[in-house]
DNA sequence: CCTTGACACATCGGATTACTAGGTATAGGT
DNA sequence: ACCTATACCTAGTAATCCGATGTGTCAAGG
């Protein structure tokens, strides 16, 4: 579990996310975390500045919203945004299709 | 296939290689790309610092030899590398898995 | 009352990584 | 003579994740 675990697929999860509906940044860290069973516990440090980076390339767009006396920045995601993950979620299948060609013969595999 | 598509798997994919038999840094260039149907296809750039990286690390070790007048460095896994690629491997498959739970569930596909 | 913890936002700096660009050198083909 | 493929290398740049740190609200417990 130690190391960077994301290796840069975190936009696509947010955009994955967002598109189910509108979400503000804590909620989406709640949000992968229960849909991803557990696996994925993401710092504010990574999520926050994700959001802001898709923001500014228009993949979404924010607006502030009064909660039990709590701000939050409510993200929904934009036509744009919306492209961009059908796009990286297929250049997934390929990269994921891809490592499995290279690891998933496992020949190399000792013994357990 | 712009961009930089490796996020961090390339050492995971130099073991697998490595774990078929010893390869020279160009070889294994060369069965990445084989291997995964050409989709891989990495510059140099990017593969000698990483064998460098991975012999520094004890998951290889390398030596040279001569063949029709070029100079080749061979690198063969070493037990310990064997290691990190069966734990790699299976943080690949957990990562993947949790991939497909939040991006797999495609609710927000348009048309296509 | 005061502290702790959950909620909710934010930024900065360090570490790691991939890639571009450049360099050296040999062999073989045109 | 030149280009391409083979075969190695390094330096610098950009991108990314994450830990640390800071602000502020609210509710529960001691």
């Amino acid at each position: 579990m130690s190391g960077q675990a994301l290796k840069g697929h975190l936009d696509m999860l947010l955009l994955a996310v967002l598109a189910d509906g509108p979400q503000h940044g804590y909620g989406a860290i709640d949000e992968l975390r229960r849909r991803s069973g557990e696996y994925f516990d993401l710092p504010e440090g990574t999520v926050y500045p994700a959001l802001h980076r898709l923001e500014k390339a228009g993949y979404l767009v924010s607006s502030w919203s009064e909660a039990s006396g709590r701000r939050r920045k409510t993200y929904s995601i934009t036509r744009k945004g919306t492209n961009a993950l059908t796009e990286q979620a297929s250049s997934w299948s390929s990269f994921s299709a891809a490592v499995e060609k290279i690891v998933g013969g496992a020949s190399w595999l000792t013994a357990t």
